[in-house]
DNA sequence: TCGAAACTGTATGCCGTCATACAATATGGG
DNA sequence: CCCATATTGTATGACGGCATACAGTTTCGA
């Protein structure tokens, strides 16, 4: 590795790694929503589509969880899927509160154009970039994460312990 | 919060890497934003205030480039922080069109204090994680953006070659 | 058994950002 | 010199997402 620490050049002590961070996780979604457009969607309503399609009928907080949004921004985007058609809402008898959102046919063929779409864009992604450094990366952005939620724990209790919130 | 998604477990195939980082960018956002909270602060406006007080005076579009923000969001912010006390906008008479944004006394006060935040956090996030770590990072982030942007650039030009073939 | 607490989906208002359109000003080629 | 073009800052509308509040439903402990 010729390290050549190109950025930081004029860059201001207080943006580093964590603003170059930042600013490629925006590309990545700009690259992925300019791909999807031709299939008029954008990366939430595809993610939600493919997962659907992947994982079969889920309740709306469950999809709200797994696409990392809350739960009325899943409802909205599921609102926008089934009116054109690409999931429907089912009632379930065991819970009367809950939708089980699943995937419609025309979904089901959405999907796929999405997996092709998201296949070749990754593989675009990753030329250049050796399995390790993929590997490296990964581990290292767990390890941020990890010391990113210690951070924001540590900020947002500001005293007392005993809260019994059994969070993560 | 509580995402806890430690990748490849349940992740489907359609988001691996790439949402690891779009989730540690947002950890980010929020963990900044949380640290900045008493100081009434976001990121954006800290990062605005820290800049003009390290290079001087510039202009609104310059601010909104070095922010990564568009020129109407540059502007909206320093109405904000302007009327705050923290910057002003003196006239250029060089140019009569732009505003020069500049940092208060109270501005630098503020720079200061902003500056000791960042400096504890970067350090929190920098735990665990090694140098060479870091610069590896750093390397891999740059090659993928300059991926992610030959992936857009590829995208918005729908059909290239024969431009004869226009209209007909 | 019953009532308090927890959970689900929805409505509402807010915030940050973008894209677009615009007036004022600057710039450069004829 | 002049006029077409570019640039700056601003106003406006839209969008995605959040936080909150709420009603309907389930769960669980007394």
């Amino acid at each position: 590795m010729s390290t050549l620490t190109n950025n930081e050049l004029d860059a201001p002590p207080w943006q580093r790694v964590e603003s170059t961070l930042m600013s490629t996780a925006r590309l990545i979604r700009e690259a992925f929503d300019a791909r999807l457009e031709p299939l008029d969607l954008n990366l939430t309503q595809a993610s939600l589509i493919a997962y659907v399609a992947e994982f079969g009928a889920t309740t709306q907080t469950r999809l709200a969880d797994r696409l990392d949004i809350g739960r009325a921004a899943s409802g909205s985007v599921i609102d926008q899927l089934q009116s054109r058609g690409f999931v429907a809402r089912h009632p379930e008898p065991a819970d009367r509160r809950v939708w089980l959102v699943d995937v419609t046919d025309e979904g089901r063929a959405m999907a796929q154009r999405i997996a092709a779409v998201d296949e070749r864009l990754r593989e675009e992604l990753r030329s250049g970039i050796g399995r390790e450094e993929r590997q490296a990366l990964s581990w290292v952005l767990t390890r941020l994460q990890h010391n990113l939620q210690s951070a924001i724990a540590d900020t947002s209790i500001p005293n007392q312990p005993d809260i019994t919130n059994s969070s993560n």
